[in-house]
DNA sequence: CGAGCACAAATTGTCTGACAATTAAAAAAT
DNA sequence: ATTTTTTAATTGTCAGACAATTTGTGCTCG
């Protein structure tokens, strides 16, 4: 049976949608095979490189995966938490670099989601959480260690303490958020050189999340923010002053 | 100047992994035109067709638009927070609908954030929001209104609950959380028949919020979060012993 | 001189057909 | 029975062509 298709809207855009549906509906069960390109062409009555090109579409939102081989062909994914992530990387991450969203909103609602998760993980925690926990902070108090790794282990510590609310979807969220600043993130701790204080605050919320110290936690973790907030104000300002804006023309790919 | 490919992966992977790195760093800028299809595949050194699955591959990440005719091409996009959102709700709503999100976890989810929201909308709530809550409000509380618009005025109070606290950011997360909870939640309140009881708690919400009483909004939101919830396990306790599970063979797309 | 109009040029969208690369299953050989 | 070879199916890539769309250009006519 051949599926109609209008003739306005590009005939890969219509495809990529019309499969996209029987994913999301659960008509493809997971794992399910797509019928081959050469099907699909028939099916939809367009060349092979248009449904390739839907194919395509589906497959950078990985929705799909592609084998190669006899039995070979388009398989609908389980999509993961971990691929999950990277998508809301990505998005946050171009939100922050491109669109007109400043550091103390991205900071703000940081810092409100992971205040948030703070109840949760008092009355969750396991032995194994404080103790990822307690390895970062280990990490973070030898002197020696570079700034990249300080940062690495301070995502690492944050990390953790959201994972201890036991709560995946806030973890996905939050992770993302983490990662998509962590650049702008990594600069002020690096010019801040502010490692004693952050890693005091640390040692604070873990102890009070060991002992189940909500309150202490909270009060805690809005000390760590408007710390944060304000050297990435301080950070902000002098970049302002220092560097030249980028002027706007446009430019090609070199 | 060719870029060179490695033979290892699919070049129409690693070549939309270049562009999107030029857009992701700032190098190309928005609105900034990438070069035509003919001239990447010289760049690259592939096909046309090679090209244009990559690039397709990037549109699908709505990361460009292409436009065609003389002056036409591929474009960088400037990501709006409305497309960010559909694409964390599809995300979402994928997450639930496939993986082993159970009800609990993702309303657990949407009312810890919701909670958080609300110290910082009692603070910065204007006028306009408390008007929006407030039709809200005058909507829900006809009787005549059907069972979906119910739903839908539901989840616009909850909008502009979170919208008060002016963080795009976190109503751009909770929005998509929302949406993609939103079928359930639907089937639940229809089931429930419990109108009644949402209008209480949604007006006392509203009250508080106006007077700036966010301990109250808390306790508030806390109450209607817990009620919800147990509307969700009876309802998905009665689904179960219901309806038979669908059985899992493999399925072709019909 | 201006307004409209035909035409050319550039660019994406699609089609056709072909071949290469890869993989699983079937067939053949040992 | 096990190993090797062949075969078939499927995706990945290529080349060339044409259609559709949009913009600019120059020409004609008022």
């Amino acid at each position: 049976m051949k599926t109609k298709l209008v003739s306005e809207k590009d005939y890969s855009i219509q495809i990529a949608h019309a499969i996209k549906e029987s994913i999301v509906s659960g008509h493809l069960p997971v794992d399910g095979r797509l019928p081959s390109e050469s099907d699909l062409a028939a099916k939809f009555d367009v060349s092979r490189s248009t449904v390739r090109e839907a194919l395509k579409r589906l497959a950078a939102q990985n929705l799909i995966r592609t084998q190669r081989g006899a039995s070979g062909g388009a398989f609908v994914n389980r999509i993961s938490f971990a691929q999950a992530q990277e998508q809301l990387a990505t998005t946050a991450t171009l939100l922050l670099t491109m669109n007109e969203i400043d550091f103390e909103t991205a900071c703000e609602s940081r810092f409100t989601l992971e205040h948030a998760c703070l109840a949760l993980a008092c009355a969750r925690r396991t032995d194994a959480d404080l103790a990822t926990m307690k390895l970062e902070l280990e990490k973070q108090s030898d002197p020696l260690l570079s700034d990249e790794s300080f940062c690495a282990s301070d995502v690492g510590f944050h990390r953790a303490l959201v994972d201890a609310a036991h709560n995946p979807i806030l973890s996905w969220q939050l992770a993302a958020s983490v990662e998509a600043m962590q650049p702008l993130m990594n600069m002020i701790t690096y010019t801040g050189r502010s490692r004693a204080r952050i890693l005091d605050l640390h040692g604070t919320l873990y102890a009070a999340i060991r002992t189940e110290d909500a309150v202490k936690a909270k009060t805690t973790m809005d000390d760590l923010a408007s710390y944060i907030l304000d050297l990435g104000r301080k950070f902000v300002l002098g970049r302002a002053t220092a560097s030249p804006r980028n002027s706007g023309g446009r430019s090609q790919m070199t």
